[in-house]
DNA sequence: CGAGGTGTTGAGAACGTTCTCAAGACGGTC
DNA sequence: GACCGTCTTGAGAACGTTCTCAACACCTCG
């Protein structure tokens, strides 16, 4: 154990272990890796002094030679949101059991966020990486990390063109199926809280959504289409005010749905994208004290913790955020450990959890 | 660029860089890390070389001399906590914006996990780890990480005899004047709801909490004790049936809550000792049409995001979460960066919202 | 008794950086 | 022209592992 200048001892070394253990170094790791044979005699003497020293290999140090890491990266946009973080949970737990850590990075959906985490993740030699990408801009840096031969799974949302695996929901499906459950109870003037950027709304409000399902925010774009899809077919004209699109946090949907709800006409219904959009139309009711559903239903995406004790408990879409996380890694760590086939896209199924917030317009 | 056996070119390095550039990697390096004196015209010439590889740094080598990983560890019983996740938020802020990446591990309040965890990010030699600890057993392994001089910050708990800087709230405190709260309208049947370990409530039923301000799981024993401060200075005797604990997960909550409800005496306020807690009561009000405030008020611990929107709105006193993982992670960087004095215990102050879910107790 | 395993060991290279040290180039001063 | 200082550069060690290779000891079999 070498003596650093301040007299104190640094961290036991396989030498310093080798060394108390009078064996060579090579035979030391061979005892402490369990590869190799070793004498069972020497391979207890090697741990005893191991164990006497508090040694601790160091993994960097391993990771420069066997060119692994054993770590993986997770860039998403924001733990505090209920989708991500029950994912997440997925993610470090299947991580964990096979041996990796996880690295964690914010992006706030922002792009230039996106990039540096994505940056930093690399020099940090992570094995792989599980993305939820930005809901727009362009993707040079996630084809140049995979181009780099970095696995990437992306969370949530696909991205066209890019050689990599997706989990997520079928959410084009799941929005056409909620919208329909809408137009069932009599609803025609449904309104939709995306949680999207300004960008997209542009896209949004083109006669028919067109091309809308190509968005590169293809969460969002999916849903959206998904709901244009079930408007077109039960023959409704889609309006433009009723298409929001106004950022991703909380403050974003008050302001959004109290928009909606200040229209000469409002929405008999709204279809929240995320549980973020919900609570903000949660709000917004609960400020104007507009009653849920006598006067608006409100059906929303994801089923957060406080979904079932809210007023009124909440009738959600919901996706197995847990399951996706776990389906992420794994798949992450089936590439990392080698295989080998072209991109797949899983697509968990979808729960419909059916409590109060619905009811038919009010007839006026 | 070194080819690999597949053909595929690997990552390119610093030599790869120093050759195409024209000069040594000693060179190449103090061109890329902006240290040393290098003629502008071939730092010029290595940025550009470096840039026309792709060249990334590889972090690992680098810590591998330098001695620094600059990463941290965060261990934390469960990010699905608002808690947690908000501190969590607080402490990747500030960790990246001072150039760290959080390496992060979930113990679900399990000693087994958080020892490993411990030993895993200690092998991944972090230069720093912010712990939530585990609510009881032994701390060498917490002993031993500090020992062998990686400094460590204790966020939200505080464990006697451990050299650690502690960033929290005066638990004790907060819960004194929490109950004084319920005390003044009236209440005298007051219950908390712990979100603790049974063996914790052994410590909780004996006569007066007899010690349960030394308690390891130091959120809990100190709220506990703030309660009974205020308890028995009001001149009330702690009712042993009045005392929960028994366990962290919101079913717990919900079945503690219930049994607490269907006593013959139940108690007309409850005091929830973490938002989990609370969202166990509601849910169980919920499930037995339980009218709060009217029959029962509740006070919550911690503002989620959900207490403004759920039935009745929730009056919580809440910590700045956010505030105390960037306060953690300061901590420890400093530390980091080589601060030198007695452990610090910062304790930032609470704030009290009031809402609704508070009421004078039904005269029976 | 020698050939041919098999089991056990150590020497030393490699991974990709940083950093110390020495040396060369260049300019200015006496 | 010799000397000194500063700027710029490169050689090579070091960090703590893993892993290849060769050497040695021992055993078995013919």
């Amino acid at each position: 154990m070498r003596r650093l200048d301040d007299g104190s001892r640094g961290v036991a070394t396989l030498p310093d272990v080798a060394e108390r253990a009078g064996v060579s170094t090579a035979t030391a790791a061979r005892a402490l890796g369990g590869y190799g044979s070793v004498r069972e005699t020497t391979r207890q003497r090697v741990l005893d002094a191991a164990e006497a020293l508090g040694y601790r290999a160091n993994v960097l140090a391993r990771s420069m030679v066997t060119g692994s890491s054993h770590t993986i990266g997770v860039v998403i946009s924001d733990i505090e949101n209920p989708f991500f973080r029950k994912s997440l949970r997925g993610i470090t737990d299947t991580a964990r059991s096979r041996g990796f850590e996880v690295l964690l990075a914010n992006t706030d959906e922002e792009l230039e966020k996106e990039r540096s985490a994505v940056s930093l993740l690399e020099e940090r030699r992570v094995d792989g990486l599980v993305i939820c990408p930005a809901d727009a801009g362009d993707r040079k840096h996630l084809r140049e990390v995979i181009a780099a031969g970095t696995p990437v799974v992306l969370l949530d949302r696909r991205v066209a063109g890019l050689a990599a695996d997706t989990v997520g929901i079928d959410n084009r499906k799941a929005a056409r199926l909620a919208t329909e459950r809408l137009l069932a109870l009599g609803h025609k003037r449904i309104a939709i809280v995306t949680g999207g950027t300004p960008e997209i709304r542009e896209r949004l409000v083109r006669p028919d959504m067109k091309g809308v399902e190509r968005l590169s925010a293809t969460t969002v774009g999916s849903r959206a289409a998904g709901y244009r899809d079930a408007m077109t077919a039960a023959g409704l004209t889609l309006r433009p005010e009723y298409l929001s699109a106004n950022g991703f946090r909380r403050e974003d949907a008050v302001d959004e749905v109290c928009r909606l709800m200040d229209l000469a006409e409002p929405p008999t219904a709204i279809l929240a994208f995320d549980s973020i959009q919900s609570l903000g139309a949660l709000q917004c009711f609960r400020e104007r004290g507009i009653r849920c559903p006598e006067e608006v239903s409100l059906l929303g995406f994801d089923d957060a913790e406080w979904a079932d004790v809210v007023e009124p408990p909440l009738t959600v879409v919901t996706q197995p955020m847990y399951e996706i996380g776990v389906a992420a890694c794994e798949r992450l760590l089936d590439r990392i450990s080698g295989e080998q086939r072209s991109p797949v896209h899983d697509r968990l199924p979808t729960v419909f959890i059916e409590r109060s917030s619905l009811a038919p317009p009010a007839r006026s």
